[in-house]
DNA sequence: CATTTGTTTTGAGTGAATCAAAACAAATGC
DNA sequence: GCATTTGTTTTGATTCACTCAAAACAAATG
């Protein structure tokens, strides 16, 4: 009974479809099965980046009332594994999700209201990727995690 | 009944006894009551650093074996509020403490084996607290984790 | 040595994530 | 279209790393 497009009003329909069809093809394409469960995480994640399993888990189950916590997991984990979304894990926090992948970029965390913000590379081309001295290591990724105070939360703390 | 110089030997005693009060001192002058498990942390923390809870648990129980793994908790919390140990959180490990505190160094973790080893930063001085953008955030701190395989583990596997 | 203050033990409890088996649904071939 | 295969999701239990709280205890201070 449940469709895959979750649009229910005329308006937005075309639109969603549309939607829907692109994120089933970033599904496919990655060599997965196209399911409702998985549509309803890509969407949420499109629409909210930086999120942890638990919130992803409210937003899909909103859509798509059937929908399992684990099942969140197991989506998050496959598309892990093919390469659709980027697990981070912020020292203190549950793990992040994201599209955005392929580029090496890193994440910016305000420490006083956890809001994460993705920032380009600090000096040029795959910056981080050499460390002084790497003790014979094969390096093959760089994480970088800025910590501070978000705009907001700097304006809040000096007005308190 | 239990002595805060756990050597038992005649040979070694004289070092480990210095050794106990350099560990004491630096208990001491953090602010913190110098404790048998507390010396017994630091001493296995600069025996083997990079160490989680529980092998610093099992390092210490050894030694002292009335000492509880929440202890051990405990001392690694008052040490890291005092600014004595630095606790590292690599994506999916259980955190990690050193020693090595106030200069702003970085880590590399095996793939395989999951050794850790410090790195010293990529560029200049304070390097890495520089983004390219930092969205209005205060930036307060920059921590890269590189991740690769170790010399060893290379061998290992191009010799399977 | 008595007191105060802070630490450790003991035991219970939590959040985040993982595992396994059975039920189920998407893709594939007939 | 329908049956089969393959892969996904549900359900339920379990683990791991860590935190919390109260009582017992030990270090520092006078």
């Amino acid at each position: 009974m449940t469709t895959i497009d979750s649009s229910q009003d005329h308006a937005g329909r075309r639109l969603a479809a549309a939607d829907a069809e692109l994120l089933a093809d970033s599904i496919r394409s990655a060599g997965l099965k196209v399911t409702a469960p998985r549509l309803a995480v890509l969407r949420a994640l499109t629409v909210m980046p930086h999120s942890n399993a638990e919130a992803l888990f409210g937003a899909v189950h909103a859509d798509l009332p059937g929908t399992s916590l684990q099942a969140v997991y197991g989506v998050l984990a496959s598309f892990g594994t093919a390469g659709l979304v980027r697990k981070i894990e912020p020292a203190g926090s549950p793990a992040l999700f994201e599209r955005r992948v392929g580029d090496n970029h890193h994440h910016i965390v305000c420490t006083r209201c956890s809001v994460v913000h993705d920032v380009d590379c600090a000096v040029g081309h795959a910056p981080c990727l050499t460390p002084a001295d790497a003790l014979g290591f094969d390096v093959r990724a760089a994480e970088v995690i800025y910590w501070g105070l978000c705009a907001q939360c700097q304006l809040d703390t000096s007005n308190p």
